[in-house]
DNA sequence: TCTTGACCTTAAAGTAACTACAAGGTGCAG
DNA sequence: CTGCACCTTGTAGTTACTTTAAGGTCAAGA
């Protein structure tokens, strides 16, 4: 049995964040100790790594309640998390594209601007040269 | 003279963002009809496309307002402008190679999922494994 | 003239995923 | 017994808007 502080420590995350996470209902309220402190269990514990890993790997926290959701049914189809996760890896794909759009964009925008003690710059006269 | 609707049209956003951009401060206040309705001149309009494209580039909202008020300055320099600018290019190159790592792991982990009707998926199982 | 519809006004709440704060209770070590 | 670290709750702040509610204004058509 966890305390907060401890679980959270194990699951690299803060205490608030656990709470949090209780809060939105992605984790299942634990056990209160006769003093209010939540105790946690080792299936808790699962399902934070669960979740943190799903976050680091990008995936909302609405997309890791369903793909936890599936997890949980005993009906669930390998097919539909696969759904699931290539839908995100296909938003990754495209916010990586956008962003080096941008990237090329911005970098063309500063490549002319000398950064000198000028009183003119080109970076400002394109952001204000805009269609 | 535009009402909000048309230089909203004029600068490719909606009018509630107008509204929104004038009450945080990086729009400066317009005249008001006798109605009570904004009245916009091109400086207002010069700016609003001044923002909008810096948001298309990326930039938040607070630096913009930094951008905006160096533009403002006469006495700006080219160098203040382009440290921001700069700043900025770092961080939009981070996050491309932030997401490119992603991107891997995230095609890794789907990979080995069949997409099947089987009742255990690959990617649950990784999710549930980490460390 | 009346009404319909498009437009304008304000203020407040909702979104995502936390983070931070305030005000207080608990538990253990020195 | 006094710190101190930890726990509790609830609320507000963050970013950049978007949405909603409840209501004025104005021009055109019947």
């Amino acid at each position: 049995m966890y305390k907060i502080g401890e679980i959270a420590t194990q699951a690299h995350m803060g205490t608030e964040t656990v709470r949090y996470y209780e809060q939105i209902g992605v984790l299942h309220a634990p056990e209160r100790a006769p003093n209010g402190y939540r105790l946690y269990d080792d299936e808790h514990l699962k399902r934070l790594r669960f979740i943190k890993r799903s976050r680091e790997l990008g995936f909302s926290l609405n997309k890791v309640r369903s793909l936890l959701s599936l997890a949980d049914d005993k009906n669930m189809t390998c097919r539909s998390v696969r759904e699931i996760a290539e839908e995100h890896l296909n938003e990754v794909r495209r916010n990586i594209a956008d962003l080096q759009a941008m990237e090329q964009l911005l970098q063309a925008t500063v490549k002319p601007c000398p950064g000198d003690n000028s009183k003119t710059c080109p970076i400002i006269d394109v952001l204000f040269s805009g269609k």
